[in-house]
RNA sequence: GGUCCCAUAGCUCAACUGGAUAGAGCAGCUGACUUCUAAUCAGCAGGCUGGGGGUUCGAGUCCUCCUGGGAUCGCCA
């Protein structure tokens, strides 16, 4: 149940009967009407916008449309008071019944705040797709928080939804990997490695140099590259992707599918997609301008195969073959793209860094031409993750030598502190992490306190089957809620009946971080009433030989704890019963 | 120079995609532990939303031009 969806189709149909009397004109478009919590509680519980949408349509004034919308509204049992303020906002105050409802709804429904929005359609979520050259790095930890988070999002939203990597496997990358993995096999075979500038100087190639010494003995010793290049490429390649699937695996992410870069080559596949875009007239030879004001001093025109994207929204069209004829690495990227359409997705979300700002209109416009508009692709931007320990900038990492790896910062604190903390900012806003600040246990670290929240709810109700109170689900959806009127126990329930709204402005947008936030506002809701049963007594959750009424206020914080482990669980951290 | 992102309280960030008097935390000040866990809570104070124009009933949000920061810009992926 969503019971602002519940309210706005009951404006609707008010609207509709005022225009059935004649009161409105017929036919008026009422797509902008939206029904919302008012800023300030003060002014209800719900506010709708109508009267100030549809008065230049109507051509009414707007206060006057308010107060016959008012006057249909406030017959429905639900709403308590209709009154019109400001410019014509229409503000709705609500039967407590309905709060009531609310967390009755949490606790029979497990699925209370799932949503219809996404109609069983099909998702692609792609994100990390780090190149397979060795540990994934802070960057990279940010892209998979965030992409795994999407992806359970949007499947809580009710999409059908695919987890996938693509392997950049297929490019002079991995020839590196293969050369740096050879020196450390020579190391492994007792020679002097030599890591020339522009190898990977890791430490993680070492065992990787030691595998290659156990399977082939000395026999690739003192060969030229033709002679094991390919092999150790592929070798090393396996072992990249063994590796960061352990590193992701420490974050509790876990794909669905794997694409390969490489395997495109060889198959048709990026020539069947080329002359796709061919086909329709998008690709030709041409010469580049050079970009515009800085002109690179070795600039020289040469003749390419261009696409032209600018014919979809692009600034400049994209080269798809370098000068030699060999494929950029964009036109892989254009045939696995249009191999995600081909499989039937509705809707593709790349996940990049920000590194890869530039590469999103091209993007776009190649999946647009591709499936003539139809799959719309939206592609997030993960901002720089700043490191800090003790006010310093960190960057050093022991193992991987230039930077710091996933593996560092997940065993320093943890996945649950990782995923969390790295949710608690859009995507689009660079994040300070900082060591120190994310393991303080207080308020100022969300983490614990919507934990924390969860840990209290769950303590109350070990308490409370000591008591002998009959605290499972089943009994206290089926208890007596009349009970529930305090206004501070009201507040936590509209903040409940929030969570299925919450859910779907989240997945609308793509923006798992509305969640964290959201956590964040409902344990601090319950944190306060918890505290107000200090000085009042009648606010406390169990009450003695009253086990009526303790059952309506363990019902109210029991949908609370339920709605934060959904909430918890889509961030992929894990609710804690206890925080000794 | 082109493109994209960002700019909100002293600091770190929100703001329900155009709604009413812009909200939290931290830092500062004042209070609440005989308790269902004080890892918490209540209160005070803190703002020309970087600047100028525009769009409309209404702008932090949309358009435009500046300023400042970041990313990126044909044979890297």
């Amino acid at each position: 149940m969503n019971l602002f969806s519940d309210i706005r189709a009951l404006v609707i149909e008010a609207l509709a009967a005022l225009e059935a009397e004649g009161v409105l004109p017929r036919g008026l478009a009422t797509d902008a009407v939206s029904v919302e919590p008012p800023r300030d509680a003060g002014h209800g519980d719900m506010a709708t916008n109508a009267a100030m949408v549809l008065a230049k349509p109507a051509g009414m004034q707007p206060r006057a449309i308010a107060e016959a919308l008012a006057a249909k509204l406030a017959a429905d049992p639900r709403v308590v008071e209709a009154t019109v303020a400001g410019p014509g906002f229409l503000n709705l105050r609500l039967s407590n019944s309905v709060w009531q409802g609310v967390v009755r709804a949490a606790l029979s429904y497990p699925a209370f705040g799932r949503s219809l929005l996404g109609q069983g359609k099909r998702v692609n979520v792609e994100y990390v797709s780090a190149n397979p050259t060795g540990p994934l790095h802070v960057g990279h930890t940010r892209g998979a928080v965030f992409g795994d988070a999407l992806a359970s999002l949007l499947a809580y939203a009710g999409f059908d939804v695919t987890r996938e990597y693509y392997i950049n496997d297929g490019g002079a990358q991995v020839d590196v990997l293969a050369r740096s993995a050879y020196e450390r096999y020579r190391e492994a075979c007792g020679q002097a490695p030599e890591i020339a500038e522009g190898l990977y100087p890791g430490d993680y190639l070492v065992p990787v140099g030691e595998t290659l010494k156990d399977k082939y003995g000395d026999s690739l010793l003192d060969k030229g590259e033709q002679f094991w290049l390919a092999e150790v490429r592929e070798f090393a390649t396996a072992k990249m992707m063994e590796l960061i699937r352990e590193d992701l695996a420490l974050l509790n992410v876990h794909m669905d599918v794997f694409s390969s870069e490489k395997a495109l080559y060889g198959t048709g596949q990026i020539e069947a997609a080329i002359d796709r875009l061919r086909g329709m007239g998008l690709i030709y030879e041409g010469v580049l301008e050079p970009p515009k004001g800085k002109t690179p001093e070795d600039w020289e025109p040469r003749e390419q195969t261009l696409f032209r994207s600018t014919a979809h929204g692009d600034d400049v069209d994209r080269p798809v073959k370098k000068s030699d004829g060999s494929w950029t690495y964009f036109a892989p990227d254009i045939a696995y793209h249009f191999d995600k359409v081909n499989r039937g997705f509705d809707a593709l979300i790349d996940v990049f860094g920000a590194d890869h700002g530039g590469y999103v209109k091209r993007m776009k416009a190649a999946v647009s031409a591709l499936s003539s508009g139809r799959v719309p692709l939206d592609i997030k931007l993960t901002q720089l993750v700043k490191l800090w320990k003790n006010g310093e900038p960190f960057k050093m990492s022991k193992r991987a030598g230039n930077f710091v790896t996933l593996r560092d910062v997940v065993e320093q604190v943890g996945p649950d502190v990782t995923r969390f903390t790295m949710l608690t900012r859009k995507n689009d806003a660079p994040l300070d992490f900082d060591f120190a600040k994310v393991l303080e246990q207080s308020r100022d670290n969300p983490v614990f306190y919507v934990q924390y929240a969860h840990a209290r709810v769950q303590s109350v109700l070990r308490k409370a089957r000591d008591a002998g109170v009959a605290v499972d689900d089943a009994s206290l959806a089926a208890a007596d809620l009349t009970t529930l009127s305090h206004e501070a126990e009201l507040k936590l329930a509209k903040q409940v009946a929030e969570w299925p709204r919450v859910v779907e402005i989240a997945a609308k947008g793509n923006e798992p971080h509305r969640i964290a936030f959201y956590l964040y506002e409902l344990a601090s809701d319950l944190h306060s009433l918890w505290n107000r049963g200090n000085d009042d007594v009648s606010l406390r959750f169990l009450q003695e030989g009253d086990a009526a009424t303790t059952q309506s206020k363990i019902a109210l914080i029991r949908a609370t704890a339920v709605v934060i482990s959904a909430g918890l669980g889509i961030l992929g951290v894990t609710p804690m019963d206890e925080m000794r």
